[in-house]
DNA sequence: CGCCGACCTGATAACGCTACCATATAAACA
DNA sequence: TGTTTATATGGTAGCGTTATCAGGTCGGCG
């Protein structure tokens, strides 16, 4: 009376074994295996050693999606990036994983790589897969705001970094970008910089951008003009991620073309610094003779940059790690009490003097 | 009579709805809903019109746990990379994206951070949570290559992007890393260069780098001596990531070093390469006159250097593209036939050449 | 001796979804 | 009329876990 037409096979090798394999091959319960898989309620020594045996023979790991189906939670964190190439994203990961690994989540990362139709679906498929908390680090925009809107009210933990969205539910991280750029350029003043240029943004579009905030500060506080062909940037949005060399570049030459060029360029960020200098060695001017130049950021090359590059530093690790705990709070703080208060980190920057900035060439006039 | 202290709630809003609720509210059952949301099977105009609307009422979400549990499929693919700072990484995940959002998929991205624990931690993650598909771009180590094969054992479906690993039902996608080492030796060999410095690798621990072994193929075949002081690197495999310009610094340092310098360099990455740069003008020295530098991979700054840097560029977004797709192949067709043959797609690479490369100056000597 | 509490194990019922089978109606064909 | 086919809906049974309860044994204590 064999009525198993497809037997059990001795060694379903292939097949992912499951609690009740365990179980059957040990000769006890499944709830005893999940007893001694998780290490929690009261199995006796031999119990445990059996199972554990019986694991290791199968190589069995607990089925995630079952887990957390039952339990409710994930252990899963997800990041949403603006793209990854970017250094800032790198160290931000960095900081961000520093506290979930230890607190025993995993984290997934998803990119929005400029593009609103990509945010939704990373959104979407973390919101999807239940992450219990996301950390979103994109860029604003009105449709990823309702999209973000709407996960909150599903009570999903969320936290900000140095994007601007105001709810009651959502953390915000972020590094003082405004005080930063203002200090940058109070430096160039201070060595003597009257024309000052802000390349990467523009008078119209650069409302949202703290650091050109700063800069335009630091001019008016020192009674310079606020000159709007000294700000020179492409409107576009998109392109390659970290806007960019070739935005500085084209930046630089446009305010080489003036007729009374800036003694002094603050780039956007150090890449777009770093096409500004490059636009000024293809014209055989010199840095910081000719023009002095200042990034922000401080990656990783603006140290190796010719002349190293003057930038302003932001604590990105700790942002990162400032995230992270925020979401965790808000992530175990969620079974259970009701709202909490809704916190926002504000870290200092600070400027980095390297030899890409100095007083103008007295000469030539 | 009212029995239930807990009453039904009339807007349990925070809680997610489920199919069950949305049947509920539409006075049809759980099964004619998932037709609904799937699109799939048999749904009267009327019945679908009336599931929708409730559906966008409770803005209802499939839980995704729930829905791969019962599938055994969770339309995700895992990607991890060594780290995220990398352009190089940014690439790969441009292409890979492009193919698998294309076909319904969502990816996750996790980092080793070229820790092997931290690599541990997310093929497990990865595997846990029942990606369908992995696509591993981490550079080879022995206890990494174990848990690959486990996880392959397991059947799942994975591609190696630029790394060793012999398994026959793992495919491989690279760039001709040795052939691009090769052009570019070649080429700094036919413009008068004799003596090649080679940066971020020695002959002791460069066996498996394959541009280093393209370089020694260059110098032997062009009868030139392997003289082991011109290859200089520090043998930590640690660091921050994509190895770097303080390799390059350091190393450029060293060669200058020599009783007899060498009159170019191969940097093993534009990122040595810009540390070699670096070096130089703090030396005094100029690229390409006293000593020409090549880097490899033709990251987005290599264009914007003083001087913009001569290079090796990989077809990175291609290979995402093709390992994607390999993936794919894979994951659909582990449900059917059996094995599939294994592919092993190896692009090729093209040498550009900017500024930072020329005849050695004649005088001096 | 009876009862309590600590210890140990197992059965049961979900978590939210969908594959599969069963049923029902209506139209289409012989 | 009976049989098939396309259309339309519902019921049932899991996917692999774990929370919860229910039942054991055993020693200790009144």
């Amino acid at each position: 009376m064999t009525n198993s037409h497809r037997a059990k096979p001795e060694k379903d090798s292939g097949r992912h074994p499951t609690l009740v394999d365990i179980a059957e091959r040990a000769g006890v319960a499944p709830m005893t295996v999940s007893r001694v898989v998780n290490e929690n309620g009261y199995v006796s020594e031999a119990m445990r050693e059996k199972v554990q045996r019986v694991v290791k023979e199968l190589n069995y790991h607990p089925n995630g999606l079952a887990r957390s189906l039952k339990r409710q939670r994930t252990q899963v964190v997800g990041i949403l990036l603006p793209d990854i190439a970017n250094p800032f994203s790198a160290e931000l990961v960095r900081g961000i994983q520093e506290i979930l690994l230890a607190r025993g989540y995993a984290s997934f990362i998803c990119t929005s790589e400029r593009s609103v139709e990509r945010e939704q679906a990373s959104l979407r498929a973390l919101f999807d897969h239940r992450a219990d908390g996301i950390i979103v680090a994109t860029r604003e925009t009105p449709t990823g705001n309702e999209w973000l809107s709407r996960l909150v009210e599903r009570n999903l933990p969320m936290v900000l970094v140095g994007r601007e969205f105001r709810h009651a539910q959502v953390d915000r991280v972020t590094a003082d970008h405004q005080k930063g750029g203002y200090e940058a350029t109070k430096y160039l003043i201070s060595i003597g910089h009257k024309r000052i240029g802000f390349i990467g943004v523009s008078l119209a579009n650069g409302k949202g951008l703290r650091r050109f905030q700063g800069y335009l500060a630091a001019l008016r506080d020192h009674k310079l003009p606020v000159e709007e062909e000294l700000m020179v940037g492409t409107d576009a949005v998109s392109g390659p991620g970290y806007s960019t060399q070739n935005d500085g570049y084209q930046g630089m030459k446009r305010l080489l073309s003036l007729r009374k060029p800036p003694t002094a360029a603050f780039g956007r960020n150090d890449f777009t610094a770093i096409g500004a200098m490059c636009a000024l060695h293809d014209t055989g001017l010199a840095v910081p003779e000719d023009v002095s130049i200042v990034g922000f950021d401080n990656v990783p090359i603006a140290a190796y940059t010719s002349p190293p590059l003057t930038t302003v530093d932001q604590p990105t690790v700790e942002q990162g790690r400032q995230a992270a705990s925020l979401l965790l709070e808000r992530v175990e703080a969620s079974t259970g009490s009701g709202p909490r208060a809704r916190y926002e980190v504000n870290l200092n920057c600070h400027l980095v003097v390297r030899q890409s900035t100095g007083p103008k060439r007295p000469s030539r006039g």
